[in-house]
DNA sequence: TATTGTTATACTCTATAACTATA
DNA sequence: TATAGTTATAGAGTATAACAATA
């Protein structure tokens, strides 16, 4: 259990990191923005999955998702195959154009970051990556619950 | 100097932990969006300054910045006083109206992050904040030196 | 009847550029 | 001429609600 003022500190740092977020995606292609980077690297780091998946992945609505998942689309970095399970979806994976383009989005965050971070070793940076999961981790959960989630993946007794 | 997947991570985490600042954002009342709160607790943290001094530390451009003072301003929330030094300029102070928001703000922060952050340990986010704090400052710097930017609150020699 | 996904609409946040007033 | 701040406009991101097609 946390001090009373380290929350409030946290959601300050939260709000601020926001200027971080935006120097990162200053360095992106012009018609690849952060919410097209984002649907491009959940499908290479999950592979292929459907609409209501990567929703929950990027936790935004499904509606969002559909237009970020549109403009990848039309741009040639995805292919989407009918599902045979369903036919309301369909099945999304990262195409050998996506994956190009995400290796050069890639080398320009690394090179960007290898800049900003001179000064962080591997330990620091590799903490700060573990809290930020942890972070995301602690609220994804209780969204779930929230929203009585079922997993669509493991089968839940009725 | 750390590896490189290490940077590609924290771009991914960093991404990603826009859901965690949406969830905290729900809770603030309907007329005082993330925007107006940043700038209410950075005029309780610092206290009086003028717009230009606002916008460095918020890390959004003046004219950004001008907008969500208004916001607050028309509210009551802030008090602007003439700078007797420059007449083109404003003194903007946190009033109490604003600091008793602020104050209701804060307990709904603690509330929710005291039952989402059930788990972690004093220790634990001190040491996210403390990274949060640094990783900001990383990109702050290199801001600074890209913008040429000379610290009005310093005089620098010619 | 419920669910998957799409589209229309509205709101927040930000940046650029043009403008006013003062230095 | 340069700087402090405002306003207009445009673009990215998100949420809600109404809708189509399928389960």
């Amino acid at each position: 259990m946390a001090e009373q003022s380290q929350y409030e500190e946290l959601a300050q740092q939260l709000s601020a990191i926001g200027a971080v977020k935006r120097d990162l995606s200053r360095i992106l292609p012009h018609d690849c923005p952060a919410g097209s980077t984002a649907v491009l690297s959940l499908l290479r780091h999950h592979g292929e999955m459907r609409m209501s998946k990567l929703a929950e992945l990027l936790a935004i609505d499904m509606s969002v998702t559909s237009r970020h998942v549109a403009h990848v689309a039309e741009r040639g970095w995805i292919d989407r195959q009918p599902d045979p399970l369903d036919k309301r979806s369909r099945l999304l994976s990262l195409n050998p154009s996506g994956e190009k383009l995400l290796g050069e989005i890639s080398e320009r965050y690394v090179e960007m970051l290898a800049g900003t971070l001179r000064d962080w070793s591997d330990d620091d940076l590799g903490q700060l990556n573990t809290l930020l999961a942890r972070l995301r981790d602690s609220f994804g959960d209780c969204r779930s619950r929230a929203h009585h989630t079922l997993d669509s993946t493991t089968r839940t007794p009725a």
